[in-house]
DNA sequence: GTCTATACACAGATAGAC
DNA sequence: GTCTATCTGTGTATAGAC
C-alpha cells in the first residue's frame, strides 16, 4: 500500500472514530506511518484528506446498500424489509450521519458533498422501490412515498442517536423493528381493501 | 445577572451552536462577558460547567415535552401526536442528540448522565403514554409499545440528521408526517377489527 | 516522495495580585 | 469574585534538505 493510500484509509478510520474537528493530522500520520511531508505532498491539507476518505466511504456505504435495497433478485418489498433490518453496529453510529452535526462540516459545502449525495441517492432508491412494491400491491397509496423513505432513513440514523444516548446497542433495531411491523401493518391493511 | 448565570447561558449556547469539543473556554468567556479567572473560579474546569449547562438545557427540553405528551388535558392518542407533531428548528438539530457523536461525550458517563436522562425519561413516558391509548381502543396491541417508543423518538432524532445531511428543514417534518400516517393507519385497522 | 525542523495560534488551565 | 499574566501541549501548516 502506497503512502498515499495509507494516509487516506488512517483518514477514513480516524473520521469514523473521532469525526472530523478532532481528526488530527498528527493521529492521521501515527495511525498511516507516514511523515508529515508526505501528507502535505499529496494533500492540500486536512480538508482535502478528509474529502478523499469520504468519498471513498460514500462507495463503501453505497455498495452495501445496494447489496439490499437494490437487489435486483428480491421483490421490492421484500428488498425494504432486508435493507431496513440489516445487521448495524449501533454503538459506532453512522460514519457519515454522525459528521452533519459538526458546525465545521455542515457550513462547509465541499465537506457535506458526499454526506449530501449519499442521503439523496438513498431517498430515491427507496422511493422507487415503495413504489414498486406500491403497483405490485404490497403497499398501500395513502402514504406519499417520498414521506415514508424520510421515515425509514430517519428510523436508523436516529436509532443510531438512541443506542448512543443510552449506550444500549439494541436500540436501532428496536426502532427498525417497529417500523417493520408497521410497514407489515400497512400492507395488510391495504391487501384487506382490495 | 450574575456573572456565574452569565457563564452557564454562555455555554448552553455555545454547546448548541458548536458541540461540547468545540465549546472554547475563550469562545465562553468572550460571550459571558466574564474574565478567565470568573470562570474556574465558579467552575472546576470546561466539563464541569458544560455540565451545569447540559443539565440545565435537559429540563427545558423535558418542560417543552410535558407541555404536548405530558399535558393531563389531551387524550393519549392525541398527546402522542400533538408531541411529534411539534414545530422544530431542524437545521438547528436536537443540542442533546447531536452530542453523543463526539467521542468525549460518549467516553464520559458524567456528561453523557443529563443527555441519557432525557432519553430516558421520554422513552417511560411515551411507553405510559401509548399503553394507555391502547387500553382506550386508540391504538392496536400487536406492537410492543417500547419499540413503537423508540420508533418514534428516532423518527426526531433521525430526521434531524436527514435535514442537516441535505441541507433541508423540512425533513423532520416528512418524517414525523409519516409516521402519524402509520399510526392512524394502525389506529384504523384496530377500531376496524373490533 | 519523504524527511526533519520550525512556526504560530489556540486550547485549557494555573498563579497570584486586587 | 474578578483581573491579568503566564504556562504547557497540540493543531495545522510551511521550509527546505535529501
Amino acid at each position: 500500500m502506497s503512502h498515499r493510500e495509507a494516509l487516506v484509509a488512517a483518514a477514513e478510520g480516524l473520521l469514523w472514530e473521532r469525526g472530523y474537528e478532532a481528526m488530527s493530522p498528527q493521529a492521521v500520520l501515527r495511525v498511516s506511518g507516514a511523515g508529515q511531508g508526505s501528507m502535505y505532498h499529496h494533500f492540500d491539507g486536512k480538508k482535502s484528506l478528509a474529502i478523499e476518505a469520504l468519498v471513498r466511504h460514500e462507495s463503501v456505504l453505497w455498495e452495501r446498500t445496494m447489496a439490499t435495497l437494490g437487489n435486483p433478485e428480491a421483490g421490492a418489498f421484500d428488498a425494504i424489509l432486508a435493507w431496513l433490518n440489516s445487521d448495524r453496529d449501533a454503538l459506532v453510529g453512522c460514519r457519515l450521519g454522525r459528521l452533519v452535526n459538526e458546525s465545521s462540516v455542515r457550513a462547509d459545502g465541499e465537506l457535506r458533498a458526499p454526506i449530501t449525495r449519499y442521503f439523496e441517492r438513498l431517498h430515491e432508491l427507496l422511493i422507487e422501490r415503495i413504489e414498486q412494491a406500491t403497483e405490485r400491491g404490497e403497499l398501500g397509496r395513502s402514504i406519499d412515498p417520498s414521506l415514508l423513505a424520510d421515515l425509514l432513513i430517519a428510523a436508523i440514523q436516529g436509532g443510531y442517536v438512541l443506542a448512543l444516548a443510552t449506550g444500549d446497542a439494541t436500540r436501532v433495531a428496536t426502532a427498525t423493528t417497529a417500523a417493520t411491523q408497521l410497514l407489515h401493518c400497512y400492507a395488510s391493511q391495504q391487501s384487506g381493501t382490495r
